[in-house]
DNA sequence: TTTCAAATGTTACTATATAACAGCACCATT
DNA sequence: AATGGTGCTGTTATATAGTAACATTTGAAA
């Protein structure tokens, strides 16, 4: 999906969930868009500093955060990063691929493995929350 | 396993593996053992400080690092923490559910979901590398 | 228009992690 | 014993990540 797609895609979305998607937090998104791959906090700071010549961190948490719930984005814990969702629309976890080699990400649907990991971790007692995978490794082009 | 047994089985691996366990690591290893769950760097660097009177950052974290690379302790990178593997020994993949509410840990084995996982992610040309599955949640005690 | 709640601005701070270099302990070779 | 290398630790400084708390603005409902 194109980047202005993607943006209409995220309207939608927010318009849906009965949460709004300002100025500023669709700015965020543009600049994440702007990036290929994982996006730090910090560099959305730089370039949010970059277009409007101020800005705090909390402002970019705040926005981020926002984006993450409504679903646009993904934490990558592991990297403390963010990734573009790219399946904006359905609800799910995903099952994200990171690269070591050259730093791409991939996203592909989880819930078919969690749900196995959910009935393997409940038959200990323990209830899984929703997230998502993250697992490293090495995609097509760096396999060789 | 109790705490002495762990250092005696730790002892083991690392001379297995050709790697020191110093005083300093054995000391750090301890301080880990001596909490339930995950523990935090600066957690750590705290108890060295009792029990040494100084210490910096950099001495907590390269034991931490050389703990995680002997492994006999896990990275959760999802609350920037550490956990005492519970299969010191034996090589293998684990299923790490820790609990957001009080901090416990459960690690249970992981192969036959990864297995699918790879499966899925062959599938995309990307291939999986060794590594745990960190997922967080709620403990049967937390769930209520 | 008033009023309230949500969003944003602002300041200050806490928490997490690493770079870079200095000194030391140990072992192997000479 | 002296030499020199290697790996471990100490030390200082700094980089990076994230949040608390309160002030101000804004926009829609009453
Ligand atoms: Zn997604
Ligand atoms: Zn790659
Ligand atoms: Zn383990
Ligand atoms: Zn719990």
């Amino acid at each position: 999906m194109d980047k202005a797609g993607f943006i209409a895609a995220a309207d939608r979305q927010c318009q849906q969930q009965g949460v709004k998607l300002t100025a500023l937090r669709r700015q965020v998104l543009e600049l994440v868009l702007a990036h290929e791959g994982v996006v730090k906090a910090y560099q959305v700071l730089a370039d949010l500093q970059r277009e409007r010549g101020i800005a705090a961190p909390p402002t970019v948490y705040r926005a981020l955060d926002f984006l993450v719930e409504a679903g646009l984005l993904h934490k990558v814990d592991a990297l403390n990063g963010y990734i573009v969702c790219s399946h904006v629309g359905c609800c799910h976890e995903g099952l994200i691929l990171v690269c070591t080699a050259c730093g791409s990400v991939n996203e592909l649907e989880a819930a078919p493995a969690l749900d196995t990991l959910r009935q393997q971790a409940a038959a200990q007692g323990f209830a899984i929350a929703q997230q998502n995978l993250l697992l490293t490794g090495l995609c097509q082009a760096c396999r060789v």
